[in-house]
RNA sequence: GCCAGCGUAGCUCAGUCGGUAGAGUAACUGAUUCGUAAUCAGUAGGUCGGGGGUUCGACUCCCCCCGCUGGCUCCA
């Protein structure tokens, strides 16, 4: 009899016109209940295909539900019955394509109208009468040319467009009930495998993400093998909803924007300002002690500039319009490093110069379009942590690495210790020749080699003027943020003549790195906010200390101890309130503040401080000499030294 | 920009069928002097995002604009 083995060795015997699902069962019926595919040799197929009985042996895996693998295939099938369902309710549905995504799926339809949130109930409905009715998936292929004429006859052109791009010779096409689907598969068994998803959101997106295409409706939906990980995954969705730094900063009183204003556009209040400016003290002196110098440039300049820069051919869309003065015209900058080479061209430059780096925080403008505006995340007036570093292409790459480790430095010192690299490759516009591309590239690359560290290459993602190395940091809900990020540029100087004196007194071609370690402060802050949920590490802390006095009586000595931590360069408030404990308690610890003192009678007498703090709750009484030494420990960056 | 949803007191949110708006909280005033997450009472607070239309009458229905949210596209 033939048989199938197991990943650990275990042997299953079986006899001719039973499929896995029947070989399965028979090995180990609860190993079948976990399944949802399995691998033959290797290869994903349906539980509910036969063995190659040529084939004496084969060896077999099931593909578990509560495997990434699997809980793909269960999510994509649910992707199915959405399909079906959404099909049997309206008329005249076109499909597009329904992939799974992190944590669930999404269908897209080209329909007459979009969903509404009540033809959302309406789908979820069908859903729930399809998943009863436990339909088979029933597999089968076709030749590209049968199934280009099966869909043209059911009037599905998305399908066609698709098959037309799929190079091998035949397709998959999946049936359940009396819906079919193009499909590579595997899928479930039945449709009554599906435990628990929900509808999450309607939203338009362009067919194959081109806006030149028309505009389907995309339904997504999370699904999950049980009702319990469903709640689960909702639970923590509302749990990064507190995290959020919209909300967070209103409740903190961090930032604002105003409609009168405009879009995109942050004000910094005092404590959200407070936190900013201790992040560029911080970024300041840690510059200087790496070999930055420091400047400032203005935010406007003449048109004709961003004409050299390329800015305005490559990157119109983002600018803002021109204005008139005396007869010029000035945009406001979406850039600084224009700025930044005119400091470099304001003398000759020798090789003995170089590296030169320049280091501001400067404030740029660029047009974003509505719909893409995101709380700190995605505005229009931003303020980049930006540099760039002049250098002889022998000290490019050393440069790199340099810039790299600084990069991670400073991110740590903020306490974020996860990231994702990414080295982006030349996009399809660009200037500047092909060995350029691949000198840079191939920096970049041998920095990162060095470092040792993971990354991912992100082809055709870099800037038109140069390949670049992208640091993201993942905000709550999952969503990665593009802070960080390093460019090679030779195309800079090129347009701008940048040159310096070379060993032989010739006139050489500097090569440009743009970095920008935070980003921009705006992201950069959204990013911190969420990260620590508004409580902030005690050197961070807008207020670091509020003092809580118990009454009236307590306020004399309250100052004095006020006046010590402010002399001692703390951050403090002082609540002295005609209010309980309780309550100032409370607000100090809805403030996310690190330490609250208590002072009252006690303390007084003993001239001593009972300090609360936000992680550890109440401490027991202690001197002021020792709670100062004790919170000037505490209030550094996370960092630790840079080698 | 495109698709959808939303916009009511400083904040969080009710407001039914079209009949001129309400709670909690914050603010203010007074009382209370209190020991580790909300003391009590009172007062005040609104062009219902803006403009136009329908109607005897619009927070409510329709149109345009602004802003926000979730996506698409694009990016620090």
């Amino acid at each position: 009899m033939p048989k199938v083995i197991f990943p650990d060795g275990a042997v299953q015997e079986y006899s001719e016109g039973e499929n896995f699902l029947d070989i399965i069962k028979a090995f180990d019926k609860k190993l079948l209940k976990k399944s949802v595919a399995l691998k033959v040799e290797g290869v994903a197929k349906d539980l509910r295909s036969k063995p190659d009985v040529t084939a004496k042996s084969l060896s077999i895996e099931p593909i578990l539900l509560d495997s990434p693998e699997g809980l793909d295939i269960y999510r994509h099938s649910a992707a199915h019955v959405m399909a079906e369902a959404v099909k049997s309710l309206f008329d005249g549905v076109k499909l597009g394509i329904g992939p799974t995504i992190d944590n669930g799926f999404y269908y897209d339809f080209d329909v007459e109208k979009p969903f509404t949130p009540e033809d959302l109930d309406k789908v979820d409905a069908r859903m729930r009468e399809i998943i009863k009715g436990n339909h088979k998936f029933e597999p089968r292929r076709m030749s590209k040319a049968e199934a280009v004429e099966f869909f043209k006859e059911a009037n599905e052109p998305y399908k066609v467009e698709i098959i037309a791009d799929i190079p091998d010779d035949t397709v998959g096409i999946y049936t359940q009930g009396d819906f079919t689907d193009l499909c590579r598969g595997p899928h479930l068994p039945s449709t009554g495998y599906i435990q628990a998803f929900k509808l999450t959101s309607a939203a338009g997106a362009y067919w194959r993400g081109d806006e030149k295409n028309r505009m389907l409706q995309r339904i997504y939906a999370t699904a999950w093998g049980t009702k319990a990980e469903l709640k689960e995954h909702l639970r923590r969705l509302e749990e990064a909803k507190k995290r959020d730094h919209r909300k967070i900063g209103k409740a903190l009183d961090l930032f604002s924007t105003s409609e009168e204003i405009g879009s995109g556009l942050v004000l910094w209040h005092p404590k959200g300002a407070a936190i900013r400016g201790i992040i560029e003290d911080f970024w300041k002196s840690e510059h200087r002690k790496s070999g930055y110098d420091i400047i400032y440039t203005p935010h406007l300049a003449r048109v004709d500039l961003w004409k050299t820069s390329g800015h305005w051919d490559f990157y119109q869309e983002n600018l803002f319009s021109p204005m008139d003065l005396d007869g010029q015209e000035y945009i406001v900058r979406p850039m600084n490093c224009p700025f930044h080479i005119e400091i470099y061209k304001s003398r000759i430059r020798s090789y003995r110069d170089l590296p030169i780096r320049y280091a501001e925080l400067g404030t740029v403008y660029r047009y974003e379009r509505s719909g893409v505006l995101h709380g700190l995340l995605r505005v229009r007036g931003f303020t980049q942590d930006d540099a760039h570093l002049f250098t002889t292409p022998d000290q490019l790459e050393g440069e790199i690495g340099d810039v790299l480790e600084f990069t991670l430095y400073i991110l740590k010192s903020f306490g974020f210790n996860e990231f994702d690299i990414y080295l982006s490759t030349r996009p399809d516009k660009y200037v500047g020749s092909l060995d350029d591309w691949a000198q840079a590239e191939g920096a970049l690359k041998g920095a990162l080699e060095a470092s040792e560290l993971k990354y991912m290459v992100d082809p055709g993602e870099g800037v038109f003027y140069g390949p670049k190395i992208d640091i993201k940091i993942k905000d709550v809900i999952g969503r990665s943020w593009q802070c960080s990020t390093i460019q090679v540029d030779f195309n800079l100087p090129e347009r701008f003549n940048v040159t310096y004196r070379d060993e032989e007194g010739g006139t050489s071609r500097p090569i440009m790195i743009h970095r920008a370690l935070m980003g921009s402060l705006e992201r950069f802050f959204g990013c911190l906010i969420e990260h620590y949920a508004g409580a902030f590490p005690l050197w961070l802390a807008p207020v670091q200390v509020i003092l809580l006095t118990v009454t009236d009586r307590n306020n004399d000595y309250a100052k004095t101890v006020q006046k010590q931590l402010q002399r001692a360069g703390f951050r403090v408030e002082l609540d002295s309130r005609n209010e309980k404990l309780g309550f100032k308690i409370r607000e100090s610890e809805l403030q996310k503040i690190p330490y609250s003192l208590v002072i009252g009678d006690k303390e007084a007498e003993t001239l001593t401080v009972s300090p609360r703090s936000k992680q550890a709750g109440a401490m027991d009484a202690i001197a002021m000499e020792e709670f100062i030494g004790l919170i000037k420990k505490e209030n550094v960056p996370q960092g630790g030294e840079l080698s």
